[in-house]
DNA sequence: CTGAAAGCGCTTACAG
DNA sequence: CTGAAAGCGCTTACAG
């Protein structure tokens, strides 16, 4: 079954067909400059007779705008890009610009590719959430070329651009704060921190230390909260417990969190520190039949679409996904159209602790934690005890 | 702070510094025609120097090719969208192609601008799941001016097109059967089913009745496997334990399933149709305190991250979400390259039955289904009872 | 292999 | 208001 291939009907075409020339059709039909409504009318009658429509492309070689934003997520499979998408597409609709969603999977190289193929399609300006805080010369050469960019959920003291952020060093202070005021001490944290960057582990041991969140990636970001709330409070960091997986990666994830739950003094709470994160972890703690939030606290970044679907259901640090996008887009657009004076600004974002029911008062653990795996959560509940006075950990 | 704009670089710019004309130069970048090695390197060192970069849009306006493939999703935000399309981008970038994603959040009338939009940025192809299976002139058009389309997910006997699918009702057949093969004779579905359609339900009764697949939408098709299911095995269906909902919406299932739940005689086992059917109706399970599977079983279309997650584990029917992506890919491409001469045909992919902890043998309900809410899974488990060998339903 | 010219389908000054 | 012409930045026949 062949289909005949009608050559799509050109400006040309319909300007012939109304009698006029193309540039009046051009008007008639671009909503630019002005013409008769008799011109108008007949272009119209024409335009639809042919089922004509224009070729945006070639509108944009001349004009030089494409009415697109670019965007580059790090990982358009997670629910918080898909939803921060859905913020940005509805506020670029709304201004009549569409999207065109590249993906880099956290690598550099892949998202220098994206940038590139952005640019080559002509966008008129970048949502980017940038894999490497430390190298974005790709996106600073973006703006030299003329193309705005706007930096999500993650900024770069290396480049002078918008950026619409969550503060996750006061997030996961809050968080990890809440937890100590409910009698933990040995509480682990799960989260990517690719870079080991030990050294600075070291520098943001040191309370005083200045640490700009331009050199922060989100989980490094959020590590430095979690030490934070720590000094505060006068307890102690466990090195043992702060496990990196190295990678956005579930299976890491897992890994991590069943070997800080065979530690011989395993934690009482743990702050998992994104959605990948919260996936691996929790799946570990299923499968080691620990009950939560008896054994173990759980407090998790990201509020998800099950997180209310489990038993218990879970504490969380919930991010305005949806907000952050829209206002990444209506930053950018503003941009595009120049409407602003102002110089790049970072927009901060609040966040929300919900607590649930996977968070709880510290008990003293009378015998072993591990527990027959799929017990979990048929058990009686365990008594709930007030946190112990003394700042010390459980004996071995 | 202001950047200075320079005029980004053009092949003439190139051409000039390296002594070429501008037809020369586009060959040595473009890689099309021939030139001579020393030319080529001339052309291509002028090029580093002026940090040039072709114009994708001015050479896709004369070559009438975009390498884009247009995308036209039911709902962006769902993971079965999210993962397929990383199998649509991930097939597309390995040939050369990018995406232009749209969304039409299962609005016919979005769906016609989303594809409007993509024909006007010239698209070379489109990959859409139809909002609507009877309403796709829209579609056909887009074939009839040369831009081919793949279906993806619903598959449609009013266009003549490629479509890679599930079978739906053989999906459903199989998981309802298994349920009724536990012994459960009272299973519920949620289903969206936005178009009422009693009238064709009456005729889907008649098990004789020969339907098309591509005049059923998804859930309409898993409806369809689901009274089947029955007739096969002899056994009823119940009218009011097929729960419409109208919409693809999460807290209209919750309602649904808190109706179903409330009758005085519930169902033993649910069918649950899709992705967000089956967070609200789980939400709705949790809150009811129904313990599964001792009182409830539970069967989900899609597997998801959270499905291990919960206790008890989920039993689902995964399909090859990403592969489905991958295969829709494949073959638009294969059509946008002329390669294929066969006529359209439909993919059906095929889908797996994965049965965890929520699905168990029915068990004769002694007292009152409802028990206190949260206290869903702290009860010791329920003694497991084989089918019962009589089709009687529960006594009220 | 190479270049001058035409052309893709629009929009934009520029006269009238 | 209207049209002839030039131009956006490429690629494509067409001669040489």
């Amino acid at each position: 079954m062949t289909v005949s291939r009608q050559r799509r009907a050109t400006l040309p075409d319909v300007a012939a067909l109304a009698g006029v020339s193309t540039a009046a059709a051009g008007r008639a039909l671009g909503g630019y400059g002005s013409v008769s409504e008799e011109v108008r009318q007949r272009v119209l009658n024409a335009a639809e007779q042919l089922n004509y429509r224009a070729n945006r492309l070639a509108a944009s070689v001349r004009t030089g705008r494409t009415d697109t934003i670019g965007v580059v997520c790090a990982d358009i499979e997670s629910p918080f890009f898909a939803r921060a998408l859905r913020g940005i597409s509805d506020v670029a609709h709304k201004h009549g610009f569409s999207t065109l969603v590249t993906n880099s999977d956290e690598d550099l190289t892949s998202e220098r590719n994206a940038v590139q193929l952005l640019l080559d399609k002509q966008v008129d300006g970048i949502i980017c959430a940038p894999a490497d805080v430390q190298q974005v010369a790709h996106l600073a050469q973006a703006q030299g070329a003329g193309t705005p960019v706007v930096l999500f959920d993650r900024m770069s003291d290396h480049l002078d651009a918008d950026a619409v952020i969550v503060d996750g060093v006061k997030a996961a202070y809050q968080a990890v704060s809440r937890l100590i005021a409910l009698g933990h001490e040995r509480i682990a944290i799960v989260a990517e921190l690719r870079q080991p960057r030990e050294q600075d582990w070291a520098r943001f041991l040191t309370p005083a230390a200045d640490v700009s969140p331009g050199v922060l990636s989100p989980s490094e970001a959020r590590l430095l909260g979690y030490l934070r709330a720590h000094w505060d409070a006068g307890v102690p960091v466990r090195r043992e417990l702060v496990r990196r997986t190295g990678a956005y990666d579930v299976g890491a994830a897992y890994r991590q969190m069943k070997r800080v739950l065979a530690l011989k003094h395993p934690p009482t709470a743990v702050f998992l520190v994104d959605n990948l994160m919260t996936v691996g972890s929790y799946r570990a703690i299923r499968d080691s039949g620990i009950s939560v939030p008896e054994r173990l606290s759980v407090l998790a970044f990201d509020d998800l679409d099950w997180t209310v679907l489990v038993s218990p259901a879970l504490s969380v640090i919930a991010q305005p996904v949806y907000e952050m996008g829209a206002e990444a887009a209506r930053q950018l657009i503003a941009r595009i159209r120049g409407g602003r004076e102002d110089g790049p600004g970072t927009t901060v974002m609040d966040v929300t602790l919900i607590e649930r029911e996977s968070t709880a008062p510290v008990v003293r653990a009378p015998g072993p934690v591990l527990a027959p795996a799929r017990a979990h959560g048929r058990r009686p509940p365990a008594a709930r005890v007030a946190p112990s006075p003394s700042g010390a950990s459980p004996g071995g």
